[in-house]
RNA sequence: GGUCCCAUCGUCUAGUGGCCUAGGACAAUACCCUCUCAAGGUAUAGGCACGGGUUCGAAUCCCGUUGGGACUGCCA
């Protein structure tokens, strides 16, 4: 029982952030490592204004899907209220903590041009009694400086007289983030403290909370080694807002990112596996994971990169495993798991299970999220083409020659030997015989039955839909010309 | 303003004093393949922010400059 005890610790404030994710990925990453690792998840909910229950839903689905499975957990930091506020007894009986009554205005006013940040101290010596608007600082030593090792970026010093005396409890009673979090961070005997670099501010507080609580606990427990990763950005170098830039995880799920491209794309951000390769499996990320070797610059998050790898890992799938991946953007109705605001273009009653498998393969290979799937394949289970008017236009309505194509194409199909390889064949010939080469020739039969210029290869689709459905649309296109 | 962090192709990174005329991936461009679109293949372009040191030798170590960022809440 001596493995690392590591925890996600999200408050459930929005959406499961994809710098949350990655969090949460290193997190496990550490805990994955060794036989004995405990991966906790808590949910810091102590600030009751802005926790919703969904958005704990949220986290715990957002990483069951992800594969980051806990070994403890989910925890809610509110339910360990009575810890935190014996903390709080301890630690102002052990003389760490004092009442103070200033308003955040009187803060702001006394502050004038003094340099160091934050609360001056005013009522550190005033020896206030708790009342009605107190609320608990605590006193930060004036002398000396506190280092936070690192494993990252090594030692960071902070003087201890630029670290003012937070608020450790509300005038309410309401214990805040920094002692709680320390607390049940003790309480669980965390080891390795992985969080985002905002946090290191927060790092050496948090040390000076830990000591006094062993001091006045008794209880030893040893300080966790801290790990402060590099933030996400967006193109502007920003941290990634939750406001302005896309990052609920919730969104790339419904948009039909794997969740191993997904791991393996965060696992990226910050750090890169040995060798060339940088698309690689879970277990080979888990081997060679080190917090040693994360980088300390911030990393863009690269949308147009994590499609290209998505891409990949669809193409890498087996058909069947290509089909259950799909479902849900295919047949939501036969799926545990829908993507929101997500309409499929035919019915339940439309959709053909076993046509979409011989389907499967041809767009397999070009999507490079799930949710591309409907559009390109719709033609087949709609009654008629969906058309593109701009495409049928140009390569149906506005030329006669092609018109002419489909007329001859109507007369050959009906007698056709109907596989792929005869009508590539026959398409050749009515090319032919009006002086178009084969990609001439394929536009207009492919306008009409698909409705598109762009979509899977035409003779094998011409296969899959059948002659009769094929003669039908053909024909229906020389309708819509005349009409 | 103060404290702290950071700095290799457009982007993510490899690189831990000589293996670097700096490697890979995404994006870009060109060509090949090809029934469209993709995929695939080949190739091209593109970077060590700047200035000082240290050293026989610096992308790698030190200092400074510049630039960017985080934090600075009775939020987490």
């Amino acid at each position: 029982m001596n493995g690392p005890r590591v925890r996600f610790a999200p408050s459930p404030t929005g959406y499961f952030h994809v710098g949350s994710a990655r969090s949460a990925l290193f997190n496990w990453f550490i805990a994955r490592q060794s036989p004995d690792g405990v991966f906790i998840l808590r949910i810091e909910d102590t600030d009751t204004d802005r926790n919703r229950e969904e958005w704990v839903d949220g986290i715990v689905s957002a990483m069951a899907w992800l594969g980051l499975d806990l070994d403890a957990g989910p925890f809610r930091q509110s339910a360990n209220h009575v810890a935190h506020t014996d903390a709080t007894q301890r630690l102002l009986d052990g003389g760490y903590l004092y009442f103070c009554d200033c308003t955040g205005d009187d803060v702001a006013a006394r502050k004038g041009d003094n340099k160091t940040p934050g609360y001056d101290g005013f009522c550190r010596d005033r020896g206030l009694a708790r009342g009605e608007r107190t609320a608990l600082r605590f006193a930060t030593p004036r002398t000396g400086a506190t280092v936070v090792p690192d494993l990252i970026r090594g030692d960071v010093e902070f003087q201890n007289i630029v670290i003012d005396d937070f608020v450790v409890a509300k005038s309410s009673g309401a214990v805040l983030y920094a002692l709680a979090n320390v607390t049940d961070d003790r309480n669980d005997a965390i080891t390795h403290v992985i969080r985002g670099e905002e946090h290191l501010p927060n790092a050496p507080k948090q040390m000076l909370l830990w000591s006094a609580l062993n001091a006045v606990t008794g209880v030893d427990v040893p300080l966790p080694a801290y790990a402060h990763l590099p933030l996400l950005v967006n193109e502007q170098r920003k941290k990634l807002s939750k406001r302005k830039d896309p990052v609920a995880t919730e969104s790339y799920r419904d948009e039909g990112y794997l969740p191993e491209a997904f791991v393996n794309y965060l696992a990226l951000l910050g750090w890169s596996p040995r060798g060339d390769e940088e698309i690689v499996p879970r277990q080979t990320l888990i081997n060679e994971f080190r917090l040693e070797d994360v980088s300390h610059s911030p990393a863009f998050f690269d949308v147009k990169k994590m499609r290209s790898f998505n891409g990949e890992y669809i193409r890498r799938l087996s058909l069947d495993e290509f089909l259950a991946a799909v479902a849900p953007w295919v047949r939501p109705w036969a799926t545990n798991w829908q993507p929101t605001d997500r309409t499929v273009p035919w019915t339940k009653e439309q959709f053909d299970e076993a046509l979409f498998t011989r389907v499967a393969p041809l767009v397999q290979e070009r999507v490079a999220v799930l949710s591309e799937v409907p559009s390109m394949v719709a033609f087949f289970f709609l009654d008629t083409a969906p058309y593109d008017d701009a495409d049928f236009a140009k390569t149906i309505a506005n030329d006669p020659l092609n018109q002419a194509l489909l007329a001859a194409a109507i007369e050959r199909f009906a007698s056709e030997e109907w596989n792929a390889t005869s009508l590539h064949a026959s398409v050749v010939e009515l090319g032919e015989a009006m002086g178009l080469n084969l990609r001439k020739a394929q536009a207009p039969i492919r306008c009409a039955v698909t409705g598109s210029l762009v979509g899977p290869p035409l003779f094998e689709s011409l296969e899959f839909l059948g002659r009769e459905r094929t003669l039908t649309r053909l024909r229906e296109a020389l309708e819509r010309c005349s009409a």
